[in-house]
RNA sequence: GACCCCGUCGUCUAGCCUGGUCCAGGACAAGAGCUUUUCAAGCUCUCGGCACGGGUUCAAAUCCCGUCGGGGUCACCA
């Protein structure tokens, strides 16, 4: 049976290649009906943070990712001083003594050539002249990346080490351990690192931001697995847009490409729009609700849901993310609504006096406010005028939302309602 | 620097293994247009690439070699 792994060390919060690592992992899993095991790397007992363990842990399930089973380092660490031990006992490692009367074990390297086989790059050798002789058991007692890794990933039957590009030179020390430890090799399988915008690793200033920052600036769990989908593997027959349960049919780490991907902010967030279109205007509600609550635009306990969902459906199709609500439908919250003044400066300069009162007073005499007979009333009304509909449609759509982008201005003036619609049109009515 | 990996439009990719069907297909971005109402949605179109040089071959994006370029690793961090 397929048994994978994925590996983070509580040292910082799940980014993008570590979710990225985590989701081929599961994926491989998945279709190969194995299982996938998680492992926290947490033998660091300084930089290992209990709050880095729980953002890691709810950002893999917020994305879906769930593990089989679960293993800390910081509880075998019996288990690593025993393997220790037994090299120690063969020859292959030997102590050194540090000022202090510390002891160290370290792995012994001889030189020889190392073969490994990689799924996705064939194989590759190393010489081990060029390797140094490995700590396995550090001065303090704790035991290297290294060592814990090979005993973990042996002991625990993982058939696929399936981890990030720059552990590539890390696996011909790993293949000596396991040599002289006498396990079975895994097979391995390296994946392409993802770079930043500027290339090279990714980093704060080039879009590596934390997954939870994701889920906070309004992308859907979804559309970031399908966008990291699209990083180094392709569901093939020109197709971008893929779930997770259909990829996990499909999926090969055989597939996977060897070249290095560059995040790119600009798919993400098209690719969270294809999502946001479609999903659930009621889900978006409880998403958008504590923001709407957060920013002063509703109150707690004191705001009509169904109003919010309506207004949601108005922008659903536009969102890059679930957050530009806030900004683009404020003026359905705030009455005093910012103008943005180059708009103001091209559709509100000429004096629109005449025009808007008699708008106003059309409104006023409609009998049933609804989004049909506001429009047929203007259009009436333009067609009076001997006008253009949008001489008109876009200096009203600046007075009622202070922008010149937006939902049809028809769709506008009925879920402002016609109190608040006559109010802000008024603002641009001079008294003469 | 040493060792290792990689190199198809600006970006993500299909094609490469099993050479001809590829004067290289799709997507994002950009530009243009359409949408009796905007665009940040939708539709249409345009721009743009096999890193370079040598082989092998009737034929190369596909195979081989070299160059150049990019990236990774060289810790008692993981």
């Amino acid at each position: 049976m397929v048994r994978v792994r994925f590996a983070p060390s509580p040292t910082g919060s799940l980014h993008i290649g570590g979710a990225r690592t985590c989701l081929f992992n599961w994926l491989y899993a998945r279709a190969k009906k194995g299982r996938f095991v998680l492992r926290i790397e947490d033998t660091d007992k300084l930089r290992s943070k209990k709050e880095y363990l729980d953002e890691i842990l709810d950002s893999l399930n917020w994305l879906g990712l769930k593990w089989d089973e679960i293993y800390y380092q910081g509880q075998r660490f019996a288990l690593y001083r025993e393997y220790a031990e037994k090299l120690l006992k063969s020859g292959a490692a030997y102590i050194e003594r540090s000022e202090g009367n510390k002891e160290a074990v370290i792995f012994k390297v001889n030189p020889q050539k190392i073969k490994i086989r990689d799924l996705i790059r064939g194989d590759i050798e190393f010489e081990a002249e060029s390797i140094k002789d490995q700590v396995l058991i550090k001065s303090d007692g704790t035991p290297t990346y290294n060592f814990a890794c090979v005993v973990d990933d042996a002991t625990t039957d993982i058939t696929h080490v399936i981890r990030g590009d720059d552990h590539i030179s890390n696996t011909p020390k790993q293949v000596l351990l396991y040599n002289a430890l006498g396990f079975a090799l895994p097979e391995f399988a390296h994946l392409p690192l993802i770079l930043g915008s500027e290339g090279g690793r990714l980093s704060k200033r080039t879009g590596a931001t934390s997954i939870g920052d994701y889920r906070k600036m309004g992308y859907l769990a979804q559309a970031l697995v399908n966008y990291l989908l699209l990083l180094s593997w392709s569901p093939g027959s020109n197709r971008e847009i893929i779930g997770i349960d259909e990829a996990m049919q499909i999926f090969d780490i055989k597939d996977v490409n060897k070249t290095a991907a560059t995040f790119n902010l600009d798919k993400l967030n098209w690719v969270n729009n294809q999502y946001l279109k479609k999903e659930n205007a009621q889900k978006l509600a409880d998403a958008v609700i504590p923001l709407l609550i957060e920013r002063q635009y509703i109150r707690e306990g004191d705001f009509d849901r169904n109003y919010i969902v309506a207004l949601l459906k108005l922008f659903q199709a536009r969102l890059a993310r679930i957050n530009d609500f806030l900004d683009w439908a404020d003026f359905f919250f705030v009455e005093d609504v910012q103008i943005d003044p180059q708009a103001q400066k091209k559709h509100l300069g000429a004096d629109l006096s005449r025009e808007f009162r008699m708008f106003i007073n059309r409104l006023d005499g409609l009998k049933e406010f609804e989004l049909q007979t506001i429009e047929t009333s203007f259009r009436e009304m333009v067609k009076e005028l001997g006008i253009e509909a949008k001489a008109l449609i876009h200096p009203i759509r600046v007075a009622l939302t202070g922008k010149t982008v937006g939902p049809g201005l028809f769709e506008v003036i009925y879920y402002l309602g016609r109190e608040r619609t006559k109010q802000r049109l008024m603002r641009w009515v001079s008294s003469t």
